[in-house]
DNA sequence: TCTGGGGTCCTAGGACCC
DNA sequence: TCTGGGGTCCTAGGACCC
């Protein structure tokens, strides 16, 4: 096979991405403000999202919320509104769902949707398919959409970026020549930063460049994920539009980054937190884990942490907390200034029934007492006020001490020496969020 | 890009087994 | 004892995505 080839029968893959979303929430919500900038990410103090009249003004990503203050007075600043968000995400996915059952949640504000043989039931040609479905999303959640329709998931989406905000682009497998050829390599979904510095390496800038090559070439230079773009962007399909809704995780992380600080019980309390909230979720979705990693971010941006196994699989942070406010003393370091904490919890499997009863009983009678024991063996080491842990565990204090229960790990291993161990805990480098 | 927060999958190499 | 081949599982790390 090579450049030409197809997969056996012509597919037709949508992929439908809602421009500017977070923003374009906020003004749905409220109408006063359509027609004006909007950005959201007051939490984080940069731009996380913005209108299309905030580009306009000159703002971008990430830009500093004090900076935009002082030079756009004008700007409407919002906090994230996660919940909203996700309510217009459904939305979304249920209007596609009209048309096809098979449809791909694939980000809070994209999904891929498979329209294949669908063209008799709704008498119509997938170019009015789509059409509907744009003109149903806009109508109905007040903000527009961009969409692209091809034959792989890969192309659809290459289609959906091509003519943002509010196109409609469709690449006929016999039209994607110029489409290929008028895209760098690293544009592609699949193809990071990476992987296009390696493909350069052998003259391919362009999409069109890397298409064209031998399938034994890409077979012997590439790896799978690799291998896979090639033969979507030569027609074939390799990665299905996936209709199976969520069921669970893999793994959970909470992170939180704070005002700087040496205080080992602000740290704690950051880190504690966000154990209890990787457990709530956890619990949400009846998950328990054994494997478990933590982390102290500091100034200069490393990391710092441990990687533990459970003697037990658990959905209860007390049952975390014990084994971290072990390791928490060595791997705080004194004097150093910390701007955020993490934990994971890796290998999440089923909590089953009986995790669940258990962890109810452990709620209502042992709960406390244990979470007493954790605030107060980091007391005794840090000092005599009561650590404040945030909304939970504030204003504590006992007179037990943690050490005499000692529940052992398995096995601890001791992360990020190096600057590459990174990582190890998914610490991303920075993607874009709509 | 002076750096938030949350995920997934793939691969190489070692351990262990027959 | 210095020498096979092959399979499976697990881990650590890399790369990518929103």
């Amino acid at each position: 096979m090579g450049w030409g080839m197809r997969s056996s029968f012509p597919r037709a893959i949508l992929h439908t991405d809602g421009d500017s979303f977070f923003a374009s929430c906020e003004v749905a919500k409220n109408p006063l403000l359509r027609g004006k900038p909007v950005i959201t990410g007051k939490e984080r103090g940069i731009v996380s999202s913005l209108t299309y009249e905030a580009k306009r003004l000159g703002i971008s990503r990430a830009m500093p919320l004090h900076e935009i203050r002082k030079k756009f007075p004008q700007v409407i600043i919002l906090p994230s509104d996660y919940e909203t968000y996700s309510i217009f995400s459904n939305r979304m996915y249920e209007i596609v769902r009209r048309y096809t059952p098979a449809v791909e949640e694939y980000s809070i504000d994209e999904c891929f949707a498979d329209l294949t043989g669908l063209r008799g039931l709704h008498h119509m040609s997938y170019q009015n398919i789509a059409t509907a479905i744009k003109r149903d999303l806009e109508c109905e959640l007040g903000m527009t959409f961009s969409m692209g329709l091809s034959c792989t998931k890969v192309l659809a989406k290459l289609g959906s970026k091509w003519n943002k905000p509010a196109g409609l682009t469709i690449i006929p497998f016999r039209d994607v020549h110029p489409y290929l050829e008028q895209t760098p390599i690293e544009k592609l979904w699949g193809i990071g930063p990476n992987t296009a510095a390696y493909l350069n390496k052998f003259g391919i800038q362009s999409a069109y460049d890397f298409a064209k090559k031998d399938e034994a070439w890409v077979r012997a230079s590439a790896s799978k994920p690799y291998f896979e773009v090639w033969k979507e962007l030569n027609g074939v399909v390799t990665n299905e539009v996936d209709s199976m809704r969520r069921t669970g995780y893999q793994s959970i992380q909470k992170t939180k980054t704070f005002t700087p600080s040496r205080d080992a019980r602000v740290v704690f309390s950051q880190l504690s937190k966000n154990i209890e909230n990787a457990c709530i979720k956890a619990r949400r979705w009846n998950l328990a884990t054994q494997n478990i990693s933590f982390f102290l971010k500091t100034q200069d941006f490393r990391y710092h942490g441990y990687e533990i196994k459970l003697s037990s699989v658990t959905c209860v942070p007390q049952d975390i907390l014990k084994l971290v406010t072990q390791y928490f003393p060595s791997v705080f370091k004194k004097g150093t200034e910390y701007r955020a904490t993490g934990v994971t919890l890796m290998k999440l499997c089923d909590a089953g029934d009986a995790q669940l009863d258990l962890f109810g009983s452990v709620l209502k009678s042992e709960g406390l007492k244990k979470v007493f024991e954790s605030v107060d063996a980091i007391s005794e080491r840090y000092g005599k006020h009561a650590i404040f842990l945030g909304s939970s565990f504030g204003a504590m204090k006992s007179g037990t001490h943690i050490g005499e229960r000692g529940e052992k790990p398995e096995r601890t291993r001791e992360l990020f020496k190096g600057e590459t161990s990174r990582r190890r805990l998914g610490i991303p480098s920075l993607g874009e969020v709509d």
